[in-house]
DNA sequence: CTTTTATGATCGTTATTATCAATAATGGTG
DNA sequence: CACCATTATTGATAATAACGATCATAAAAG
């Protein structure tokens, strides 16, 4: 008993007719003529010899064996959807250089070896800098692509994702939290969090000082592991060695930063518009209204 | 980006060149010319646009794309060939009787189950009763079907499996195991269970009485649950409230028995002939050899 | 090295059939 | 009862898949 091979384009007809829930409308869909949808429903029919349809009134319905084909029909349709794309998009060719912060390259890697499952025939660097470098570079189409943080509602580049700002210490340690609050910063200049952790503090009409800087969150660890400072992270950059601070800490709130993708002033190229789709997609999860 | 849809004849075509590693013994296995298959395998190329294999002196290999299609369209037939059976599944009509002792009622509704899903159309009436009965009804055609239990080698039906018999009492009984062992036991006469329990019991020369006896082993549970007596059940069988002896209870070991389908003389239905499989495929697993 | 043999590719033809446009039928609606 | 929308049917046409035959190539045999 071999089983014959069903028709992918006649469930996709099926599928659109319940969808739509007429011929004539499915037909216009479908860019067939309505005849057409009618035969191909009449094929479904006769090539299983059964009837997946009936008519109640003007009112087409399905028979419980319709359903199931129709259920059937689905899950073969998404298969072949998924194995088209992925056929194609194993064709998609070239090259490919995304710019993010270097905190950041702790959350992407499983993003990249997604990206290079479903396009293995590109070729992708990825570049680390300081934010306010990397959208610089972005404009002068040295890089495709560019994650960036930022203070909310700057101009430029897409929203990916907005989160919070938190004070951290030391897992184990308690820093000292009087003024003048002793703060473990990146290195001098356009990084965003230095910026809002100052305005912050300045607001609160607190005082600081700079105990570390760092190119790097890396470079700052020891000293905040040490208990010696306290620093500026978002939540998805804890690690087990930090401890967040609440509002009891007596610090100040943080606001919201945002996570924005910046790209190339000249038309993305393909693999920049996949990759661009699939960090959105991946990261878009996490964020608060307003 | 619409979609388009895979030809399952051309992915089945590709498949079988795969399994069978040429052309030719591809074309003859499908009942196809070779330049039919030779065409098949080019066109999927075209529609994909991407070479899927290469020749390596006579012998044909797929690329690193080839094997990914063959990856996709394996999966494919897969969802295809269950849905196409599945649908035709729901075609098979009619009535069927199915004989089973009433000990083994608590193994087979899950089969009911899958069997209702499987084929909704069918009719299905169970009957319980003792195995020597059951096997009279389907040689009397008033069954179609028997499962029954008996002693190894027993001639007719199918074997389905085989099972180890084993002594059990109470959970947190200790019922006296010194002669004459207090047995409970189904009802006088053709219980197979009954039988092996006193051959073994009187080829190790022990003695033993009948403490209770009952025409199911739902009717036994309360007198060995009290410890009351000693029971005879297959591994499938124990339930929470029923503790398995081991050898060093003293009692004789007990043979394998074998758990057996029959079938009624005519030739079977269709719906006889698939519940049949269907139990032999789920009922299958536990079975020792020799 | 030449011949044979097996395998796959290509070509032109034929037969099948899916699609279309037009038309008939159906059933609900005003 | 006639009308409108929707669906089924019909006949013609165009697309194309399968075939048989032929050609090309590479391993095997002499």
């Amino acid at each position: 008993m071999r089983a014959p091979t069903f028709d992918l384009t006649l469930l996709r007809t099926l599928v659109t007719i319940a969808d739509t829930g007429s011929v004539t409308a499915a037909a216009k869909r479908l860019a067939y003529t309505q005849s057409t949808v009618s035969m191909q429903l009449q094929r479904l029919e006769t090539q299983l010899d059964v009837s997946l349809h009936e008519r109640a009134g003007r009112r087409l319905r399905f028979t419980p064996e319709g359903d199931r084909l129709l259920a059937h029909a689905r899950r073969l349709l998404a298969l072949n959807d998924d194995a088209w794309s992925d056929m194609q998009a194993r064709q998609i060719t070239g090259d490919l250089t995304l710019g993010i912060p270097e905190d950041y390259a702790s959350l992407l890697p499983s993003v990249f070896a997604y990206f290079h499952q479903l396009y293995p025939a590109v070729g992708l660097t990825v570049k680390c800098g300081t934010s306010a470098h990397l959208v610089e570079q972005v404009k002068a189409a040295e890089l495709d692509l560019a994650l960036v943080t930022r203070q909310r509602n700057s101009p430029g580049g897409d929203v990916i994702r907005r989160e919070p700002l938190i004070w951290a210490v030391g897992v184990n340690q308690q820093p000292s939290l009087s003024d003048p609050i002793p703060l473990a910063l990146y290195s001098p200049g356009a990084d965003v969090f230095r910026e809002v952790a100052e305005q912050a503090l300045q607001a609160a009409g607190r005082d600081w000082r700079v105990a570390y800087t760092s190119q790097s969150m890396a470079g700052l660890a020891p000293i905040v592991t040490a208990g010696l400072a306290v620093v500026v992270v978002t939540r998805s950059m804890l690690t087990p060695s930090l401890r967040p601070l609440d509002d009891s800490s007596g610090l100040p709130a943080l606001p919201m930063i945002e996570l924005a993708l910046h790209r190339a002033p000249h038309r993305p190229s393909e693999p920049a518009r996949r990759l661009g789709e699939l960090i959105r997609e991946q990261l878009a999860a996490p964020s608060e209204a307003l």
